[in-house]
DNA sequence: GCAAAAATCCAAAGCGCTTTGAAAGGCTAC
DNA sequence: GTAGCCTTTCAAAGCGCTTTGGATTTTTGC
């Protein structure tokens, strides 16, 4: 009835003879009033549905409960699929605690920039630095910002320390490889993503790691690095099945691409499994995924490494949000490891 | 080396001697300062990295500068893969505006209070709405509160109006359909997204209109309606050629589940086309995208109905930028039409 | 040359919240 | 009864911007 104008502090503190101040703090929960007065205001704040202004607590406070996402478009001119699972992870942390996502695109080039802004105006309270490069100068503005952040990955830059979760990206490529060593594979290709994110990096380095310790070479030919999108997948696939000595099984840097190894293979009238194996590392992408919350009884398709996006969107955004809690607290860091499961992609290579 | 506090208004001001009111209205392209005067308060808010203070503007304007997107995670806890290259598109022209985006994760019956709560903040100056149901009551709610929003898609409610951009879903679905019956296929299936969504509603008018033009039955059996994820693709392909007499031909709501629906296939040693036809409905979704940008040459994979969800971003976004602009100006909505293409998963049905 | 109009610029009042520093009220202890 | 100590409440000063309603200066018109 009387909604016509919104109430702000000054006149719920009027009706309830109140000042501001003491108003302030009994929703604020300070401890210095009385918890009889605080359950009054409380109780009118609800009554007259009224609702502290942000920006006026904002410009008060310094704090916007804003949580900066800078993603950057990738080669193909797209948010990294990748990326709706992780945010739907944090988002889901952020919205219990309140606090709402101001995402941006921006190409890398410009995020050093951006965050100096964005630290500078205030807007946000925390960043999540997404895709770390090996080397990322991110990091270091970051910290002589002072902006609160946790990077999702890891740079092997010295010096600047940084909370960050990352998975093990190279036991798990390096497991991998092993097992389908053991198999009896010997020509094994790596179906990369980028190699200047970090991630594919040290994946690389599970998979030369494995290798070597089976005394093979690594054969340039059987490597790709590119944006892990589908196409990616079919045209590697089909490139090295026309090589000589084509690979016996496949190592993929994501389900993305391993859909377009499958259906390159298809197209060779090809099998999975029987003909060339595949292995993909599985984010657990929700779009694709299959039986795995199913109550695990099917088999599922891919053999695969898994760790599951949405759950480090989790993890990440509740580091983040401890660190903006306690800014002084020290840094934390947590490597996860991936599950290795083994499903109907993966066979003793064919004898010739 | 001065830079010891961050520099606002006030000793702007004071630097150049000027008030406040003067310098504000200089930057902001006020008419009533002399260019001379701009030039020189240009030159030093630059000089001293001056910015404006997003939240006091805020708090003074009652602008946030923000626009609010409230996405509802589907069944399956996830973001919409679909909804990341809208969001790709939308925004890259915020980003251009000079407007961030704000995102918050909530499931569909909280939604209204959101958008209540959102607008008594002035948290965000304008709202998209994703996903309209065939009657939505967010649309009312949202005219009501004065909040400038623009749809994503369309309800069919009476009464209430508003902006829109839409793809004609019925008219998409009723040429694929009619496409396939004059291939000469009789049992065509349609493997749909959730009807409650009101796309996936038109959609299956277009299909049974043109069935009906035909003097064809709909087949309740040969009819799904799901969340469009790779496994439902699988699964309904699964079932339904399972039947006695199963479909010769798939329609399909978005690219994602027709890569299950192949899989299925495939899983048959059935080749899509040859064994079974698919038309898929594609958005042009950026990680699956195969030839489309690159010249045009290749032929594309699936038979599609074509439209960029990443266009429609951008343009959605620009239509709400305008209302934001000018809230007085008349409603406006816009229909696109899908396009057509022939890719190799048609052909007419094979003999019995 | 002078009144009127136009062009510039300014002081001060918000916007709605938090927080400092102090006052008032209520209680205990002697 | 009153000094002293909590407890509870408050007035007022920001936070950094925009904007109203003048004031001042410059230009224009005749």
């Amino acid at each position: 009835m009387n909604a016509r104008k919104t109430v702000n502090l000054k006149t719920l503190s009027e009706t309830l003879g109140l000042s501001q101040t003491t108003v302030s703090r009994a929703l604020n929960g300070f401890p210095e009033v009385a918890e009889k007065t605080r359950a009054r205001v409380i109780e009118a704040a609800q009554r007259l549905n009224y609702r502290p202004s942000p920006s006026a607590a904002s410009l008060a406070t310094g704090k916007s409960r804003l949580i900066g996402h800078v993603v950057s478009l990738s080669e193909h001119i797209m948010i990294n699929p990748h990326f709706a699972d992780f945010i739907a992870g944090a988002g889901e942390t952020y919205a219990q605690a309140g606090y709402d996502i101001l995402l941006r695109l921006a190409p890398l080039e410009e995020q050093v920039r951006i965050y100096s802004n964005l630290a500078q105006d205030q807007r946000v309270d925390g960043v999540v630095v997404h895709g770390p490069q090996t080397s990322d100068s991110r990091i270091g503005i970051l910290n002589s910002l002072g902006l609160p952040f946790v990077v999702h990955g890891r740079c092997d830059e010295e010096g600047s320390d940084y909370s960050w979760m990352d998975v093990n990206n190279r036991r798990a490529f390096h497991r991998a490889a092993k097992f389908l060593l053991d198999l009896g594979h010997r020509r094994i290709a790596l179906v990369n993503g980028l190699e200047a994110m970090n991630f594919a990096h040290r994946r690389r380095q599970g998979y030369e790691i494995a290798l070597e310790e089976a005394g093979i070479a690594v054969d340039p030919a059987l490597l790709h690095s590119e944006d892990m999108v589908e196409p990616y997948g079919y045209r590697a696939t089909r490139e090295m099945m026309d090589l000589d000595d084509p690979p016996t099984a496949v190592l993929v840097a994501s389900v993305l691409p391993a859909l377009g190894v499958t259906r390159a293979l298809s197209d060779l009238g090809l099998r999975p499994g029987d003909d060339v194996s595949i292995i993909a590392f599985d984010d657990c992408l929700s779009f694709l995924q299959s039986g795995y919350r199913g109550g695990g009884r099917e088999i599922p398709y891919f053999t695969a490494m898994r760790s599951s996006i949405r759950e480090a969107g989790k993890r990440v955004a509740q580091m983040l949000l401890d660190r903006i809690e306690n800014p002084d607290a020290p840094l934390e860091s947590e490597l996860w490891e991936a599950d290795f499961v083994i499903g109907q992609t993966t066979a003793p290579p064919r004898r010739r």
